[in-house]
DNA sequence: AATAGGGCCAACCGCGGACAC
DNA sequence: CGTGTCCGCGGTTGGCCCTAT
């Protein structure tokens, strides 16, 4: 949910109550945000019991730190859960189990209740086979990989990629579509997705001739693998070499531009 | 068109650890 | 050592939105 959404639904502050002590509880309205971040900025994080009494925010301390910390917190990072990042919850759960504060510290910008939220929408009800299925899904993944790497070695070898790229290109010569080929950095990509009103990460579609659409992902600063000239999809990451040879029975040469959204 | 049910996410609650006094 | 305060963590709840019927 955007912030604007919640803001809102929730901006009037109809549902807000005040708790015995005179603490409000409830969603947030902007007036209260602006407040808590103003502490912030002159206070710096911490000393949140401190927060009602220098501002006048009727808000416990628990309730500042919380709502700074999952909510307003600058280098927080909006937008969906990447399968890269999907991986490494998996991975983390297997190893700490429900320490979401210590997994949260291995993702950058997701803070623990976004981790604990995303797990239990997306694994804990299939609690009969959740682990081994993503952990297999990851291990797929990895395999395809290597299958991948060992192929390329036979085969790749002696084609020029480049070339087989331009050809790509060429392909395409309606200028209402632009490349995915094209988009070969970050910041590229990142132009791309800012472009898009509806969401700040660098995801798209291509199609293929049957119009069957494939998710990709390109990749950002918060993801450090994710270099210049890689994106993802459903399988992990992929350099734009590897996926379009990997991709010649997926993709068609008449691919078309990707869909942000 | 109405509604039931699930998805999703922000926020609250209770607990426990760290620290100061 | 006991007590109080602050802070962080994990579990849970409440409510809006979307989709299927």
């Amino acid at each position: 949910m955007s912030w604007g959404v919640m803001e809102g639904h929730f901006g009037c502050g109809i549902s807000c109550s005040t708790a015995a002590g005179g603490w409000r509880k409830g969603p947030w309205t902007a007036e209260e945000d602006k407040l808590l971040i103003e502490y912030v900025k002159l206070h710096g994080e911490g000393r949140w019991n401190s927060v009602s009494r220098l501002t006048g925010l009727k808000r416990n301390g628990k309730s500042c730190r919380l709502r700074w910390v999952n909510y307003l917190r600058p280098d927080l990072k909006r937008g969906h859960i990447t399968p890269q990042e999907e991986t490494i919850i998996v991975e983390l759960h297997a190893r700490w189990g429900n320490r979401w504060s210590t997994i949260a510290r291995s993702l950058p910008g997701r803070t623990d209740n976004e981790i604990k939220n995303y797990w239990r929408t997306h694994f804990k009800k299939k609690t009969k086979v959740p682990l081994l299925d993503a952990s297999q899904k990851a291990r797929n993944r990895l395999l395809k990989r290597q299958q991948f790497h060992q192929q390329q070695k036979e085969q790749l070898n002696q084609l020029d990629m480049k070339k087989r790229i331009s050809l790509l290109d060429d392909d395409t010569n309606n200028d209402d579509n632009y490349h995915v080929a094209q988009f070969s950095g970050r910041q590229e990509a990142a132009a791309a997705a800012n472009s898009s009103s509806s969401s700040s990460s660098s995801n798209g579609s291509v199609y293929t001739d049957s119009g069957e659409e494939h998710r990709i992902f390109f990749g950002n600063d918060m993801l450090p693998a994710a270099e210049e000239g890689s994106l993802w999809d459903d399988e992990g990451l992929w350099s734009l070499e590897e996926y379009f040879h990997a991709a010649a029975g997926r993709v068609p040469a008449n691919l078309v531009a990707p869909n942000f959204c």
